[in-house]
DNA sequence: GTCTATATTTTGATAGAC
DNA sequence: GTCTATCAAAATATAGAC
């Protein structure tokens, strides 16, 4: 069991205070305070703020990456690759709530890693359009607006960090159960 | 024709920041240069930055609010108060983008008038759910977990202002009704 | 209604002692 | 690994001339 780093310490305390405030809001004397330290003492460990927020987006985005690649690989019917992503959604989500708001509230933030960051971000979309385009084609799917349900069932995935700590009587299995219902009865056929 | 204030475009050029970069990202200097002028010339119309705020926000939550109330009063069933739900916020979103930007993410840095944005908030959330549960007890809403409901139907609805601009060829009637099929058939009994 | 000039605070980050 | 001290830049906001 490997013990966190007081890097990775930053970086977790940091998630928490960029999903209350916003990166911008959140100061480098906050973050020290949140740590019990000086502000000064933060640069022992990290770069610059940037690089906090850099390291807690850009490891969120790859995993979704990853999961998405799996998800596209497998030979599943294109509902069950749907049921397969809001999983994928809810298990990120919930192992890292705080990190899932510097993902969808601050990106724009990024510098260097911007644009890598907008790549992966198109190609998440791009796959999960395709599996919808397919679903339609094969008459699994509703013949519906491919861009509106992509969108609907998306906003819905991309909000479950502001609702899942709420709901901590909820487990993940059967929240997924209970979304997958609700998403996709709106589109079966 | 009214024509607009100073102060309204001060407003509305502000919101159009915000919606880019956040609220605390954004200067005082920033939102000069956008209107052509000085930063201290902006404070001839606006007492201060955090009044630009306030006014974008609590004016659309009290929109929302007097819309929920009309829907409420009406004796229309369950579903077809939700369609109601759903308009009203394809036509909020539809008319002012920018400023749905800063009710959704910046609301945290409202001061005085925070506790009242969330007394709105809750209201509304309150009744949204009642019109829910209302239609799950006369039959009309299939017997899926409510919250899971309403969180997934609010979602995305709070997510229109994202997904609105690129799509301007989408007529609001027609935006409305195909997202009321994808949101309603999931949770139709 | 806009400007220049400026006051005051706060910011991210560094240097060097311990 | 943390501290004190400090820098340079940037922030919100005000005063007063035009």
């Amino acid at each position: 069991m490997k013990s966190e780093t007081r890097k990775e310490e930053i970086i977790r305390i940091a998630a928490r205070l960029f999903k209350e405030k916003g990166y911008s809001a959140v100061t480098m004397r906050d973050l020290a305070k949140a740590m019990g330290i000086k502000a000064a003492s933060l640069y022992n460990h990290i770069n610059s703020k940037q690089d906090i927020l850099t390291e807690i987006i850009i490891s969120l985005a790859e995993e979704f990456t990853e999961g998405m690649m799996l998800i596209k690989r497998s030979n599943a019917r294109s509902l069950d690759k749907l049921r397969q992503i809001i999983s994928l959604h809810v298990r990120i989500a919930g192992m890292n709530t705080d990190g899932m708001a510097s993902l969808n509230n601050d990106w724009m933030h990024l510098k260097e890693k911007q644009s890598y960051y907008l790549k992966l971000r198109k190609d998440y979309e791009d796959n999960f359009r395709s599996i919808i385009k397919d679903g339609i084609s094969e008459g699994e799917i509703a013949p519906l607006n491919p861009e509106i349900m992509l969108f609907s069932i998306l906003s819905t995935l991309r909000s479950l960090y502001i609702w899942i700590p709420d709901k901590d009587d909820v487990d993940p299995k059967e929240l997924a159960s209970e979304l997958s219902m609700i998403l996709l009865r709106g589109i079966n056929r």
